[in-house]
DNA sequence: ATCCCGAGGG
DNA sequence: CCCTCTGGAT
């Protein structure tokens, strides 16, 4: 099957059973977003919730957060993952907010990426979600549901060409659904260790699975 | 043992 | 390109 035919597929199934995905970060504002993003990294967004439901309550502001030490962020995210690294982050985050960014959330990519913490990932999520714009953030699930189905090349070997194969061929205006699409397949059935083919409606079209039942046919 | 909506540093 | 960070769930 044509790649491009994969993509036509892929969103005329997802927006037929997903047609309003979105994440599953607890949020009530930009800045409470940024912080849930970057706490999310290598880490279940359930997690992450359980974690903000008593952060964002201390910490309502970035000024509150910016004026916090390392130290007692540590306390509130220490169940997360790299709870060293992101309280360090969240602190010296919250401080480039305010000083530089007048406390509002910066809606480039470049600026977003100015802050500690901020990687192009979290920078893809921010100005998807909070400004709307036509970004593909590309992590764990998005990079490897993309290869498996065979909607991008074996050559594009990091997370900024997947980004573009992926923004190239997704209609603009499904660019921002498509990216929690591929999250919740992802999560669900596309999943890392064994992936639960069986229930999966893709695999008409889906390039790894085709490959399987090549190479063995039983299947 | 392996993975979870990565980022920073060498 | 590699390595480190490093908690919790399965």
């Amino acid at each position: 099957m044509q790649k491009k035919e994969r993509y036509k597929e892929l969103v005329e199934y997802f927006s037929m059973n997903y047609p309003e995905a979105e994440t599953e970060l607890v949020y009530t504002n930009p800045y409470e977003l940024l912080v849930a993003v970057i706490l999310s990294a290598q880490c279940t967004d359930k997690r992450v919730n359980i974690v903000t439901q008593k952060l964002f309550p201390r910490f309502p502001t970035p000024e509150s957060l910016a004026a916090s030490t390392a130290e007692e962020v540590f306390e509130y995210i220490r169940s997360v993952s790299y709870p060293n690294n992101k309280a360090k982050h969240l602190v010296g985050m919250a401080r480039i907010l305010v000083n530089d960014f007048n406390s509002e959330v910066p809606n480039t990519i470049e600026d977003l990426q100015k802050m500690p913490g901020v990687g192009r990932k979290t920078a893809n999520v921010i100005v998807s979600v909070i400004f709307n714009q036509p970004a593909m953030a590309v992590d764990t699930h998005v990079f490897r549901v993309s290869h498996r189905l065979g909607l991008v090349p074996k050559t594009a070997k990091t997370p900024l060409l997947v980004e573009k194969q992926l923004i190239k061929h997704i209609p603009k205006d499904k660019i921002a659904v498509a990216h929690h699409w591929l999250i919740l397949h992802g999560r669900y059935i596309c999943v890392a260790r064994t992936p639960k083919c069986s229930e999966c409606n893709l695999k008409p079209f889906c390039q790894a699975f085709e490959k399987q039942k090549f190479d063995t046919p039983h299947l």
